[in-house]
RNA sequence: GCCGGUGUGGCGGAAUGGCAGACGCACCGCACUCAAAAUGCGGCGGUUUAUCCGUGCCGGUUCAAGUCCGGCCACCGGCACCA
């Protein structure tokens, strides 16, 4: 027994973080020579709260995989930086009278510290935040190349106004109808507004999940909310003379339409209104649903409210049949053409309208009770009631009716998407300036190149104002400048960009964040691109997500990156609950502070708690008293330094546990299930308790197989017992030698009937072909039959022998 | 309503169709100790203790089902009048 000091996680993790900071030893290498990985997490929002325990179960977990692939060879590039831009952080530097930079520089300050203590393997040489003027100089950039490209537009357009932020949200930061970040109250509220064409790429956004390796559940939720849908418009001729074209995803359906639906902003209703009887009430109407906020919409979605147009009615194409036209908020402008033909028979939202007032329902699509509820199902329908159609099923009548529209030019096949325009604009101050000015000859005019990045100007007062407008547009020297195109008086925009702009292309950036004549030097894009592996979560799978594959997608569009996807490859991890199962928050008083961990137990047993906790991808419970078992079992490990021999090598009979260490724990990191993996290491550790000793060549295995989770003590074991040469980070990857994982016997189990009835030891080597004259001469196995008839034997080669008798 | 996901001991969770409960937590016992903590070793699904029962419920396929198929139930997340 050697005399082994007590394992003190405060001196050697602070030991290995100073060293490590020294000498730069993450860093990202500069020769391309060797193949490279670029791993990333989501760089986080530096919060005046500090990191919380959810952050370093990503941040961890690819940590892991950036500290195995630089012990496999790989060059690693393994950045941080920071989102800072943003809400937050304006209202407390509003609330405390503090510049929001000086906010910011400080919150930076403290997550970095964090960050460090839990010894990330970042390359903070490269560190960047969104706040940088030298940032954001090429995110304002990009901003112009969308607008020159014609994808950033200005527009006129109710949006979603946070009546507590004061504020425009882009749709996806709507939540239930309230605010996502402040959950307040969200009105309509119509605003001049930059918007980008996001839906310009909705095809190219779907197209490109086919190439990357995504887990499915993002794909899904990306497909689904980008909501490609095939159908067909069709246009109606109405009594007023003009034509109403609808968009349909059942134009099969076109004889059962009985009514039409119009949105109350359709513009047909003031072009028409010298027609309309009754144009006052429908106007009346269409006031009355503008002032419902997005909220009150949704909750009262069961309940169906509509007014008939008086004076105009609608033909079926058809069958030439006259049918009314309705006006309803149940059918959107923002969607389709603003109008559908309603088809009660096989649409729900229809029949409930249909009952409600009185309407006719044609049944088109044999099989359901059309007078009960509407029949949707069309999987094995046959029509009827539609002359040509009939009798033909659901998907010919689909191909023959459209057709048929085209030959009468009355329509034709339509794809849409539910996918929307972003939303770009801002009426606040923390955020990147829009480098554009508005001149009266012009029009809107962008800065030149040379002139970025256009900084934000120091202001007095950083409140939003009730009309709607940026703190900045109080600016007037700032806002008053010339127009870069004819020298004459011009005004700037004073609409900031959203949190979302810089978030947007960062991983380009720390590819060479030094650059200051392009956003990355092409050869060096060239070499990093794609985002080998991308871990984040699901909350951003339709904002920050969507976002950035849009940008980089127009970046490849224009020859700025070599690569149509950003991402090869995205994990998600499950959110870190309180101990009692409920989501962490202050509220509720479960939140656990990861600095009290690091205090207590230290880092490497807090990391390694973190990843054994559970399935990385679900959602699991926080328990400190797990915590505490990592810790112990790190107590283990060191201690076994007592009991360790100088052999360098692996003793006979631990080849096996050993070999199957390192098989599982190298496949079940790149799976994600560093829990199993975290038991397999485990285990091996109780077997070397069990024999009571190890051998130097065993524990080398160890720690480098421990080393990625538990990086601190596994350096400290190295050094002080000369395991490999330098630092474990160094040491090459352990290889699985397979040859030891083929035993002479294996032991399997008996099985009658299907029924466990025993265990015996085989012949590893024993075959399916020779395991019935085998088993059957084996005096157990006789016992066990004794003079039954044997129906079948059934052998799984080390697993076990079924008899059925 | 639609789209995902999840249901296994007291708890977190393991299990390419092949010995259900690996590993850890909690708990119990023993050793060490004057004692406690720490540590080490052992035990730990249930029961009527045996050719027994047991992976949310009901049925099916199979020599064999937590795993596959059909039909439900519950909980979590996302979307939600998208024609």
């Amino acid at each position: 027994m050697k005399n082994i000091p007590v394992y003190n996680p405060a001196m050697v993790e602070g030991k290995w973080q100073r060293h490590w900071e020294e000498n730069h030893s993450f860093a990202a290498e500069k020769s391309h020579e060797k193949p490279k990985f670029y791993p990333l997490i989501e760089f986080p929002y530096p919060s005046g709260a500090g990191l919380h325990v959810g952050h370093p179960r990503s941040n961890t977990a690819m940590d892991i995989i950036a500290r195995k692939r630089r012990m496999e060879g790989y060059n690693v590039l393994f950045p941080i930086g920071y989102d800072a831009f943003g809400l937050p952080t304006e209202n407390y530097a509003i609330k405390n009278h503090i510049h929001p930079a000086i906010v910011t520089e400080k919150n930076i300050a403290r997550f970095r510290s964090q960050l460090k203590r839990l010894g990330f393997s970042f390359d903070y040489d490269r560190e960047i935040s969104t706040t940088d003027p030298k940032y954001y100089k090429w995110t304002q950039w990009i901003f112009l190349k969308l607008f020159e490209h014609g994808l950033a537009y200005k527009q006129e357009m109710p949006i979603n106004w946070c009546t507590s932020c004061k504020v425009g949200l882009a749709n996806e930061e709507v939540v239930n109808g309230v605010c996502e970040r402040c959950g307040g109250e969200v009105v309509r509220k119509v605003k001049s507004q930059w918007m980008l064409r996001i839906t310009d790429y909705a095809q190219k956004l779907i197209d490109g999940l086919d190439d990357v390796d995504f887990i499915d559940r993002v794909k899904v939720q990306q497909r689904n909310w980008i909501g490609r849908s095939e159908g067909a418009e069709v246009d109606f001729n109405l009594s007023s003379g003009d034509k109403l074209t609808v968009y349909t995803t059942r134009p099969d359906t076109l004889f059962g339409a009985t009514y039409m639906v119009i949105s109350p902003e359709h513009p047909m209703i003031d072009a028409r209104r010298d027609m309309i009887s009754n144009y006052a009430e429908i106007v009346a109407y269409r006031e009355a649903a503008a002032r419902k906020s997005d909220f009150e919409r949704t909750e009262m979605n069961k309940d169906k409210t509509g007014v008939q147009i008086e004076g105009v009615h609608a033909i079926n194409p058809v069958n030439g049949k006259p049918i009314p036209v309705w006006v309803s908020d149940y059918v959107l402008m923002s969607y389709g053409t603003g109008a559908i033909m309603a088809v009660p028979a096989h649409d729900t939202r229809d029949w409930e309208f249909a009952k409600k007032f009185g309407l006719k329902i044609v049944e088109v699509v044999a099989g359901g009770n059309v007078e009960e509820a509407a029949y949707t199902d069309i999987q094995d329908g046959v029509m009827v009631n539609s002359e040509f159609l009939n009798g033909m099923k659901v998907a010919d009548a689909k191909r023959a009716i459209i057709d048929y529209l085209v030959e009468k030019g009355i329509g034709h096949k339509k794809i849409n998407f539910k996918l929307r325009d972003w939303v770009f604009s801002r009426q606040r101050y923390w955020g990147e300036p829009i480098p554009l000015v508005k001149c009266p000859c012009c029009g809107w005019v962008a800065l030149p190149e040379s002139e970025l990045p256009l900084k934000l100007p120091e202001v007095e007062s950083y409140e939003p104002t009730d009309n709607g407008e940026s703190p900045l547009a109080a600016m007037t020297d700032w806002v008053n400048t010339t127009c870069p195109k004819c020298g004459g008086p011009a005004q700037r925009e004073t609409d900031t960009m959203p949190q979302w702009a810089g978030s947007s292309w960062y991983f380009l950036r720390y590819i060479d964040p030094w650059n200051d004549t392009c956003i990355a030097d092409p050869e060096e894009l060239k070499y990093w691109l794609p985002v080998d592996w991308y871990n984040g979560g699901m909350e951003h799978t339709t904002l920050h997500l969507l976002y950035s594959r849009f940008w980089h997608r127009f970046l490849y569009d224009i020859g700025v990156v070599p690569t149509k996807e950003p991402y090869q490859k995205r994990t998600s991890h499950g959110m870190i609950l309180g101990s009692d199962g409920e989501k962490m928050s202050k509220s509720r008083g479960n939140v656990v502070n990861p600095d009290e961990i690091v205090d207590e137990l230290g880092a490497d047993a807090f990391r390694m708690y973190e990843m054994f906790m559970g399935a990385f991808d679900q959602a699991i419970p926080w328990s400190t008293d797990g915590a505490r078992g990592c810790r112990r079992f790190l107590d283990r490990v060191w201690r076994m330094m007592e009991f360790m021999t100088e052999d360098t090598g692996i003793s006979e009979d631990m080849k096996f546990d050993v070999n199957t260490c390192i098989k599982k724990v190298s496949e079940d990191f790149e799976r994600m299930k560093f829990n199993t993996g975290i038991a397999a290491m485990m285990t091996l550790v109780n077997a070397f308790y069990a024999k009571g000793s190890i051998t130097k060549g065993e524990m080398t295995v160890l720690i480098k197989l421990l080393n990625p989770v538990a990086p601190h003590i596994t350096e400290e074991i190295n050094e002080m017992c000369a395991c490999c040469d330098g630092e474990l980070m160094h040491a090459p990857w352990p290889v699985c030698d397979e040859s030891a994982l083929v035993k002479s016997t294996v032991e399997i189990a008996m099985q009658i009937n299907g029924k466990v009835r025993g265990r015996m030891n085989v012949p590893a080597d024993l075959t399916r072909d020779g395991a019935a004259e085998y088993f059957m001469a084996l005096d157990e196995i006789k016992k066990l039959v004794g003079d039954k008839p044997v129906k079948k034997l059934v052998f799984v080669p080390g697993r076990l022998v079924n008899i059925v008798m």
